[in-house]
DNA sequence: CAAAGTACCTAACATATGTTAGTTAGGCAG
DNA sequence: CTGCCTAACTAACATATGTTAGGTACTTTG
């Protein structure tokens, strides 16, 4: 549980917000609203506290954008790592790439504020922010660079792709669902399905069939 | 030609840079720095007028970037429906559909400043703007789907691939790749061929080679 | 040559924003 | 009860930004 002590202020009791309540609110307009439009006094307002009142958790504004990028990569970084961890040790090549892929759709879509935030508003940040959360992002990279490199040592994948092409490749295509996708026509699943048919065994028609 | 008029001012004679000067530079400046950090102060030195002086060509900031969005999606429209028009008739499904992911790419990394400034501001414009570039969006990704329906059912695609599904992973993986590429590593047509080939087999070892 | 038009400039205004300084109030250890 | 810590609040400042009004200089047209 978060440390939200009570205070009450004139009549009504108001929740302490906290560092994480902030945090977790300016995840939510950052992703609904991208970085240039959210300003400090909106994440007040919607956390129910006066822009001033911020500073008392964070030193600045890009302070707080940088604790959500490091956040949004982290929790998919941890998704994805312990959904193919928590896979037999006898399971194939393919159900690997397929779990990774449904893995970071789910953060990216169902689960976390802070990883769509992320995906999103990334772009938009000044560089100093940006450069801050290279370190965890070439992490997560890494993670998918050493599975995709044993899935091609396995013989799963064929072995003439290039495995920074081919992550760069998957991770930007799965990202790119957030500029459209509806939750409401569709589900995170259904479509990591749909991608990794794509993925695993294209779209041309087969003679061998 | 763009009808420069030239302009004596004090001694040194400048070039009057025009309402399509304003337009080009705006688009390159969007595209390197995102909607959010450029002002019209930045747009005007860039130019090498002052900010005020956009008011001449332009009735607000936001016509602006309607104006560059709108120039995005033309080119490449433009650029993808030329390309594939201009092969043979009797051109096979797999070899159009990689003439379109060029054509694509090209314009998206090679050619216009206005087509990546699209893809890369769309989602940091006010909703309005958003809302006004729609409609030649829609043409562009009618036209892709006009394509991709003629290709299935030629036979050369799978039956069972959602038509708007397949072309919203399409353009969003092309697209997605402005957040990485570096000409210098390598080129757009290079990659196009990269991309067709995962799209189109897939990435899967198979068992009939 | 005068008039009209084009493409700029200067200066200012209102607003929004990040940020800071100083203040207030409840909870709790001594 | 006192004093400290936590978590807020109020008020203000400097800056950046979109925008407007009025003026200037060069070009083209009648």
């Amino acid at each position: 549980m978060t440390d939200t002590t009570a205070i009450k202020v004139g009549e009504t009791s108001r929740r302490a917000v906290g560092r994480d309540g902030v945090l977790d609110i300016a995840a939510r307009l950052f992703r609904e609203q991208g970085y240039g439009s959210v300003s400090l006094r909106k994440i007040a307002e919607a956390a129910g506290i006066k822009a001033g009142s911020i500073y008392y958790h964070f030193g600045s504004k890009d302070e707080i954008v940088a604790a959500v990028l490091d956040a949004g990569i982290q929790v998919v970084h941890e998704s994805m790592r312990e959904a193919v961890t928590a896979l037999p040790s006898d399971t194939d090549g393919e159900t690997i790439l397929r779990t990774a892929i449904r893995a970071h759709l789910r953060a990216l879509l169902d689960v976390s504020d802070y990883t769509s935030a992320n995906v999103r508003i990334f772009g938009q940040v000044p560089q100093p922010v940006r450069d801050a959360n290279l370190p965890t992002r070439r992490a997560y990279e890494a993670e998918w660079d050493r599975l995709l490199s044993r899935l091609q040592n396995d013989g799963a994948l064929k072995h003439d792709v290039d495995i920074r092409q081919l992550r760069l490749m998957l991770i930007g295509t799965l990202n790119a669902t957030l500029d459209w996708f509806d939750p409401n026509r569709g589900s995170a699943d259904a479509l990591s399905r749909t991608y990794a048919d794509v993925f695993l065994n294209g779209i041309l028609e087969r003679q061998d069939t």
